[in-house]
DNA sequence: TATGAATGAGCCTTCATTCAT
DNA sequence: GATGAATGAAGGCTCATTCAT
């Protein structure tokens, strides 16, 4: 039977039901149908909100990276915290993020693709938000490292494979990235 | 034209066959008839060797962790080598091995949990091997971080993609891996 | 924002964009809501007046067809033109309306055998309004040609097919039409 | 069931039947679909030999077109015919391809395509073999018009179109080209 | 009159897989 | 061992049409 939704709830209801299916199954074996007739919706709707499946990803992507855009950018904001604080939110909020998606973060639309992976899209932004606080630190000298923005890349991307991979101790966490940005030990502890 | 030859011989043809077009196009979007046809061999023959896609994915993939285990434990076997010259020549390995299969290292068969992306293997294999190294390294004093197999998954995973990304210059790379695995600096150099 | 207008006025507008779309892109190729769109109108008023494409593509067609109607009713009625004027002017009516809508002359809506094509319909039209000069025509014994329909419908058709190919030279024309029609040559130049 | 055949036998059939089909329906209401099911054949047989859509439908216009093309050239060559009888079997060739195909000709794959409609096929093909036998009857002062080409265009669309619409009679058909290319009366008879 | 979200049938195409030879 | 014609399920997408508001 025909039932009549707002647009825009409409649309973020394909997004949310896309974004689980993609989830469970990966983005590639979640077809159009399928999303469809989770949503107890025709298929033609779905492309009536977004003209093609890639558009549909791209959508779900631009969510997720923007979510966790605003959250990083919530943290960096607060004055209530200090670098090594600061720091600490800013990667505990990355991860999880990471951790959330682990099939959307494997195969992206059409591989190829401008910002193929999300991984892509998320370190990005995680970066991105670090570097004014890596940047503070450098003033304060508590930050030493060179290259200093790779060092923040292989922390990003690293740590994020290992959060993956099982390792979820925030107190191991602490001491690798204390470590990996040669910090005071147990300055995030 | 028919032509036969030795079972053996004509596995690895396929495995290899297979290998470079998953490289140069991707796994999804090589389809058995074009590696039969690169082969000039018919289709059905390449299933009487493989009875899937995904089983001459496993079989590619296989084959690549397999060179990249022999190599590197060729590596560690080598007396001529100290520490640091092991430590050095064996990511020089790893990171070669990722920056030669992109494409493979991006998407994964049907993406079966199991060992999903080579990627992971890869990884594998290289903490495998640099585990000796790093535990000769701790006997000597010359390690003295916290969870080193943490930190070394880090190192691999992140400069991993710090490497896809573009990094390639060796100097950059030695003090990245001094920084994060806290060694001398300029020892590997 | 909803704009009601009288209706036979909102009927014209349908049919006129509707023409124009079919005009640039093809009918098929024209899709109601495309023509909804360019109205900025809801696709559902367009049923509202026609109950399907095909009676808009009908109407569409009709239109034409009946403006090429009126042109040529009004030549035909003109006192001040001899037998050769009037021959001129019919033709030139008529090759101007073929060639001002090659593409709704190309595809038909559902090939309905009805009229199929608007090609059809406007030679039928000029050929009914040349039936009558070419009579008078031959009382004067300026038209001697035996089957004069058939060869008029030769002259109909495959002048307006000559025109469609390029040759729009007014002269070339006459000439053509007066070896056609087996008139003294010069009479139309 | 499956029933395998000779590859250039099936390719004909397939071509055959779409023939049929494109006849009795027109090109864009006959589905790949259809074709398969009339020939009881699986629809991805139907791409293993064309490889989309718009190629089935261009051999089928080959095809056509290299039936009249090799029927004309034959009358072209044959010795015991002079001009008169050469021009009248030609245009009874080209009469009777035209009429045999009245859906195909009417649409084409995708109607803005390079050689879109069949009819231009045809009539280039005609067009290219009456010219020799034109030219051949120029120089014996049989053909006196100006602009033959045109007007050869105009016989060869012009009558087509008569032809379709039911004028089937031989001697009105001779009579109309004597008097378009201003032949000898009864010349063709 | 007018809206536009929703439908659903159908289209073209791809491709892993099978099987008679 | 080898061939390649044949299968069939599935996918992405389009669009005329409907209907609740």
């Amino acid at each position: 039977m025909r039932v009549t939704k707002d647009p825009e709830t409409r649309r973020q209801e394909i997004i949310e039901t896309a974004a689980e299916l993609f989830e469970k199954k990966g983005i590639r074996k979640t077809s159009i149908t399928e999303i469809a007739k989770t949503l107890c919706v025709a298929k033609g709707l779905v492309y009536y909100y977004f003209s093609s499946k890639d558009e549909l990803v791209t959508a779900v992507i631009e969510q997720l990276a923007q979510s966790l855009d605003a959250a990083l950018a919530e943290i960096v904001a607060r004055d209530d915290l200090d670098f090594y604080s600061r720091l600490k939110a800013i990667f505990n909020f990355y991860f999880h993020a990471i951790q959330s998606h682990p099939r959307v973060l494997t195969v992206s639309p059409n591989d190829p693709a401008a910002f193929s992976l999300l991984r892509d899209r998320l370190s990005h932004i995680a970066f991105y938000h670090v570097h004014d606080v890596l940047n503070n630190g450098m003033k304060q000298n508590l930050i030493t490292i060179k290259h200093p923005q790779h060092m923040l890349r292989i922390l990003i991307n690293g740590l994020g494979d290992l959060y993956i991979n099982g390792v979820h101790d925030p107190k191991v966490h602490a001491t690798l990235i204390e470590q990996t940005l040669n910090l005071e030990p147990g300055c995030l502890t």
